[in-house]
DNA sequence: CACCTACTTAGATTAATATCAAATTAGATA
DNA sequence: TATCTAATTTGATATTAATCTAAGTAGGTG
């Protein structure tokens, strides 16, 4: 999942009313009047909750006349909930990714020059990810960069930085929404 | 888990500083100043957020000289995370708590007065549960009261509040935690 | 003892947000 | 059309909280 999801998320999760929400409607629809009247909050309070909780996801509805019915999307609440576990397992990557310190200094040495340009770069799949996992190093884990700052970081490494870019999306060091990049936590946990 | 403890939980995650720190100690031990550097932030940013995670179980920590090794309780993480699941799959009371809403009318009619006072109370424990269900109607779900508001309270159905607030607290009905008291939602979920 | 390094505390600033009253919208009904 | 009910929007208020600088603390080292 990605990391601003998440906070979303938990976020929606972190105010005593919402969980008294959740609980309520664990047992089943319920809609807005009904539950001001058992949480002795106003209307108003609560439309503001249920658009926190839709906005993850978390929220089904049902109209029948002028009443909506809302409920739980149990299914969302798993997810979400399971969703900060699972980060760091990264499936694949490790059996081909056992390197040691030295190989990678060894890549590293080969192909980039002293002033840490890219000479060329590799095809072995094993090399291509240790190159990758070197230029990434000056970005921020967690933060999301504006392509046109990716673009500019890149450019210190070669002068194709679309390559560049276009690579580390496709063995998703990084992943992209609406243009902006974030590197993919899920895919970095190996690496040390 | 109690209510307010999942609202603490949560809410620590409910931060994209929090869930990057997280992310990094997934990796293993780190110190604070490596923390900072790694987010670009300043130590003092960093000893505010662990706090955060600290006070709801999900920092260990160890020492080593002036250096201070922070890592990940996973344990806690697990079960924090599953808690919003775990809510309101009340266990045992399920297999006695069959009871058809003529029945649990004739139980009320009988051990309560037309103007609402406990006659006396139940030996049987499925109508005990009936009764004590019956009176923790008038109590909002997630909602903290003082012990002299539950005593007041109490006092509608008998004098002797003391015995009524005993029984819910035995049969989990409410919890205490420091002379306050709170509706178990755990216990509560198969009420409707 | 003086100094260094890592962490913490205090205080200030700024941004986010929970709640409600008042006004508004939307659908249903008479 | 007039009216009722449930939900939403708007705007105001008060609280919480994220971050930083500056100052302080605590353990280790010379």
């Amino acid at each position: 999942m990605q990391l601003n999801k998440m906070v979303e998320f938990h976020k929606a999760l972190g105010d005593l009313t919402r969980i008294r929400i959740i609980a309520l409607l664990k047992q089943g629809p319920l809609h807005g009047q009904a539950m001001a009247g058992k949480l002795g909050l106003k209307p108003p309070t609560i439309t503001h909750h249920i658009a926190k909780l839709r906005e993850v996801g978390l929220i089904k509805e049902r109209r029948d006349k002028n009443t909506i019915y809302f409920s739980l999307n149990i299914k969302a609440l798993e997810m979400g909930a399971k969703a900060i576990l699972n980060i760091g397992m990264g499936g694949e990557n490790n059996m081909e990714m056992v390197v040691t310190a030295e190989e990678r200094n060894a890549i590293i040495q080969n192909f980039f020059t002293k002033d840490g340009k890219l000479k060329n770069f590799p095809a072995q799949r094993k090399k291509k990810l240790v190159v990758l996992e070197h230029m990434i190093n000056g970005l921020e884990m967690g933060k999301v960069y504006p392509e046109k700052e990716i673009n500019e970081y890149l450019k210190q490494f070669h002068e194709d930085y679309a390559t560049l870019r276009r690579e580390l999306i496709m063995c998703q060091f990084m992943y992209r929404e609406n243009n902006q990049y974030e590197l993919n936590p899920v895919e970095l946990w190996w690496l040390r």
